[in-house]
DNA sequence: GCTGAAGCTTGCCAGCGTGTCAAGGTCAAG
DNA sequence: CTTGACCTTGACACGCTGGCAAGCTTCAGC
C-alpha cells in the first residue's frame, strides 16, 4: 500500500539511491522485497531506518558501527552502556583525528607565515619539505 | 654506482615499497631505470624526492598536489607565492575538515553526557539517530 | 494504443591511499 | 646447488561515494 521505489525512499530519508543498494549490498540493510518487475519497494519502517542510518553518517560512524547501531537500536533489551560505550570509542577516535589534523594544519600554516609569498623561488614550505635528514 | 633497490630506497625515504610503485604508476614519480634483472634503481636524487613526498603526505597533500609541489619544487623560476597559495588552499581545506569533525564529536559527546550507560534501553543517542522528521 | 520521458535495474569504472597475498624471477652467502 | 632475502607483476581488499551505460518499466499525454 504505502510502500514506495528507492527514489521516494531516497527523498524521503536522505540517503541516495546508490548508497541504498550499497548498503543492501554489504549487508547493511536487509534486502529490501521487490515489485513484480524487480523494483526494490520500502515500507516506512524501512525508510525510518535509512534516516537512522544517514544521522548515523553524519556523525561520522562507520558502516560495521552503524550495524552495530541499529541492532540496538531494534533491541528492546539492549542496555544504554552498550551504545553509549560504542558513542564514547567514536569520540575518541574523532578526537585521535582532530588532532592529527590540527597539527597538519598548525604546521603548514606556520610555514605559510614564514614564506614571502612573492615572485622569487625562496620558501620555507619547500625547504621543510625537502628536509634530507633521516626520519 | 651508488644506486640502491626499492627496498633500501624504501628504507631510507620511509615510503613503502608498495608506495614507491604506486607513485611511479600514477605519474607522480618519473619510472624509475631498470637492472638487468629488471629491478628498479634509485640514485640519491630520487630517494630525496620520495621524502619529500613523503614529508608533503605526512602533512596531508594529496597526490595530485604533491605533484604540483614537486614541480614547483624542481623549478628554479618558481614564485614562492604559487607554493603559498597552494598550502593556504590546503590549510583551508583541513580547517574545514577540523571543523566537521569537531562538530561530529561535540554532537556525539553531548549525547553520550546524556546517556545513563546503564542496563536499562532508554538512550538518548539511539533516540537522536532515530529522529523521524523530515530532513 | 503509442510514444517519450522519467524511473528503475544491474554492472563496471573512478577516486584516495594503503595493505596483503600469490606466483614467480634473482642474487648472494654458505 | 640450495636457501633465504629480495625483487617482479598482478589481483583483491578496505571505506564511501559518484558516475555512466544498456536495458526494462511505468506513467502521462496525445
Amino acid at each position: 500500500m504505502n510502500s514506495v521505489n528507492i527514489g521516494q525512499a531516497s527523498k524521503a530519508s536522505g540517503v541516495s539511491a546508490k548508497m541504498i543498494r550499497h548498503y543492501e549490498e554489504v549487508g547493511l540493510t536487509p534486502a529490501a522485497s521487490r515489485s513484480d518487475a524487480g523494483y526494490r519497494q520500502y515500507n516506512e519502517a524501512e525508510v525510518h531506518s535509512l534516516r537512522f542510518i544517514r544521522h548515523a553518517r553524519d556523525l561520522g560512524f562507520s558502516i560495521p558501527q552503524i550495524g552495530e547501531l541499529v541492532g540496538l537500536w531494534q533491541n528492546r533489551r539492549r542496555s544504554s552502556s552498550r551504545v553509549k560505550a560504542l558513542a564514547l570509542a567514536h569520540v575518541a577516535e574523532l578526537e585521535r583525528k582532530v588532532a592529527s589534523l590540527q597539527a597538519m594544519k598548525d604546521t603548514l600554516q606556520h610555514l605559510a607565515m614564514c614564506c614571502h609569498g612573492d615572485d622569487r623561488p625562496e620558501c620555507p614550505i619547500l625547504d621543510r619539505l625537502a628536509d634530507n635528514t633521516p626520519h
